[in-house]
DNA sequence: AACTATTTATAATT
DNA sequence: TAATTATAAATAGTT
């Protein structure tokens, strides 16, 4: 319908391809909404240009999504199951990386390691002898810095907080006064790291 | 079109809107069939009637399945149903929750521990504190009861690693000789537990 | 369901 | 890019 007549096959020109694409979108849409109003029938028309944009339409007074539950009940075409099978595959793989987090979470905090056995302890005692050794470093830190926070901080007492590791030897000494409790300045002991090596 | 204008609204006429539904209905879904092969786009067209019957038209080299996913990216709104969007909330629910036990994981071993504020360092330093003080319960259990392992196990050494937490002073002492490094028996000095009781 | 007068959609043009 | 217009296509009413 127009000044000359076309066959039914991908327009070349992108421009003409683009005009054609809008008239006739919208003839169809309008389409879609007389023939919903006068044969009060339901209808969802979805439309893609090659760009990407979206144009619909729907029956006013229904949803698409129940349009798609009839559309299920009378096809039979189940469009979900792909789509939940999917999110039940992430879900399991996400819940079992959460369950070993969980539970390595709970060992570091000291809960639960009654069933450890040697190896694994060795491996915790580790892990807790960095961390212990990170947050010294971190509280020695905002000691030497004070404007980090709101000051009250208590003055580092003495000692060597860092300890050569390679020699595998815990050769610091930590003699605190007895003053009120400190923030937490050289409260923990340093482990003693990289304990695997001697194993 | 055709031999008079019609207005558009619901045909009365029970038999007239029949016809004219299987009219409109065809002259819809070839629209569609050729604004998608002319334009190269992807259309879906879903019809009921009010009988029931349904009629569709989708674009081919895709699915259903596909246009709706397109459209739940490109509109944002939720077509699935509640099974579906259950799954949705509940992966979201855990991913976050594993964000949040990764970063408290990296925190216990000492990683990312540089942008923790005081509050925070206290928190990380009571469950480090724990944790070790766990262990090495343990640790003394397994020395007490070679049994559980292969021996090799130092004695106490001495010390008393437990101290009056109410009081708020940190009141122990440790000073370790130079030996060469014990398995892990009491390498760990018990921290102060529960320092929340004093904030 | 087929026909056809007429309306509507739209291809080409401006 | 948007309006115009000649023509093709769709379809309302008829048979």
């Amino acid at each position: 319908m127009g000044r000359g007549k076309i066959e039914i096959k991908r327009i070349e020109n992108s421009s003409n391809r683009q005009v054609t694409y809008s008239k006739r979108r919208n003839g169809i849409i309008k389409k879609a909404k007389e023939i919903a109003v006068l044969c009060d029938s339901q209808v969802s028309v979805i439309i893609f240009s090659t760009s990407g944009k979206m144009h619909e339409f729907c029956s006013p007074a229904i949803t698409l999504s129940d349009i798609l539950e009839q559309y299920h009940k009378l096809s039979g075409k189940r469009l979900w199951d792909a789509k939940h099978e999917h999110l039940d595959n992430e879900i399991n793989r996400i819940k079992k990386e959460n369950d070993n987090m969980q539970i390595e979470l709970r060992h570091l905090k000291g809960e639960d390691i009654t069933t450890l056995n040697y190896k694994e302890l060795m491996v915790l005692e580790e892990a807790l002898t960095n961390g212990t050794s990170a947050l010294k470093t971190k509280q020695r830190h905002l000691h030497l810095d004070p404007m980090d926070n709101g000051g009250n901080h208590v003055m580092e007492s003495h000692g060597q907080g860092m300890y050569d590791t390679q020699a595998g030897v815990a050769n610091y000494q930590a003699c605190h006064s007895q003053m009120p409790p400190p923030p937490f300045a050289f409260r923990l002991q340093p482990m003693q790291p990289n304990l695997q090596d001697h194993f």
